[in-house]
DNA sequence: TTCAATAATTAAACAATGTTCAATAAATAA
DNA sequence: TTATTTATTGAACATTGTTTAATTATTGAA
């Protein structure tokens, strides 16, 4: 009989309803101002059904924050025809830096969050977000290889290219950026970022 | 009569108890999990006292940020001896590096943690992490105006390195760098150390 | 259709949080 | 000593995430 596919199907929409309210929520009130209640209202039902479909709050976080891995790598994978690994590289920041400050509450759950990470060791729920960091480091490997970026330690060059632009990305989310006015923000980070990818690379061409 | 100084000396003294004991349990069982009852309960006094000395929870917070600030400028001063530019960047970086690894509680309250900077906004209390920000700047200043970093633009590039050393810093202490073994992310700082600033620097010497 | 079993939903309760406030105790100045 | 100001308390409030016993709805078989 296929009410148990239908049964399935159902408690999937209900999961995705609630993950997807909840997100609305995050967005409209700030991620730190949606209780379960919040949610369970909007979507009217009682605060304890939620827990029919997640184990707790955090399981509710999880899913978003996978969700945005999800975005990410989207994103990444439009880069896929670009062949110069230079202009890919430089590419990817921009667009990087573009998701993080478009999407700023899937990328804060994503690298910034605490208790979010934390969960995730217990399983190998890494992969989603390995397959970008992979993507990079295939990136900054084709670099090194073609001669375009003179250092041999490809993870170390990655990890640097990533902190860069997740740390930019970091300080605005979060507000550490009082030393410059708002409106000029976007245009420092356009120069910081010209400024690395122009003497990242090595004058060999 | 001194004994209006010596209440004054007293209330002081007991903020600063307050404060002391607040860092400790932070330290001891993590930012999220102290409440003011742990504190109260820890200096011996009650809940509700602890409002006769601060606003709230929040200001608390916010003193332990200005103290991590004063330590980390100290450390910067450090450095005032230091008259290459450039060996003054470089040195600067893994010294910021250092503080953060090893005061993480510090650091994540000073460029991470959310609900922070927010009541900040309102006065001028950023003084203190200016100074911090000046005295990078002014270094790549110099590096620029002696030759060694071939870009007009001071503001993004110090944006840039801040970002550079920031984003790693945050990436290890909220725990999002499972794409490599515990043990060799210090080795692998220090290769992204050594490549930012080995390639920032123009060959004109 | 009827009925027992299974599943979904709810309302109420719990413990912990930050915060407030009237009542109490202590310290001060006259 | 006494009146006043200050410090401290403990109880209370609202809000959180979460659990659970009771209730309602749904299902598959008779």
């Amino acid at each position: 009989m296929g009410t148990e596919d239908r049964k399935e199907r159902e408690k999937l929409q209900m999961r995705q309803l609630i993950i997807k309210t909840a997100m609305q929520l995050f967005i409209e009130k700030g991620m730190d101002n949606v209780s379960i209640r919040a949610i369970a209202e909007k979507i009217e039902y009682s605060p304890g059904s939620i827990y029919s479909y997640f184990k707790d709050k955090g399981e509710i976080i999880h899913a978003i924050h996978t969700e945005g891995f999800e975005k990410l790598y989207a994103l990444q994978k439009t880069l896929d025809g670009v062949n110069n690994p230079v202009d890919k590289l430089a590419q990817m920041g921009r667009l990087y830096m573009k998701f993080a400050l478009e999407n700023r509450d899937y990328y804060d759950l994503m690298f910034i969050a605490k208790g979010v990470a934390e969960k995730i060791t217990e399983k190998q729920e890494w992969e989603v977000g390995q397959r970008s960091y992979d993507y990079l480091r295939e990136t900054v490997k084709a670099c090194i290889e073609q001669g375009y970026i003179n250092d041999p330690n490809v993870d170390a060059v990655t990890f640097g290219i990533w902190g860069f632009v997740h740390g930019m990305a970091a300080l605005i989310i979060r507000g550490r950026c009082a030393m410059m006015p708002e409106d000029v923000i976007e245009h420092t980070v356009n120069g910081s970022l010209n400024f690395m990818y122009t003497h990242l690379i090595t004058n060999n061409k």
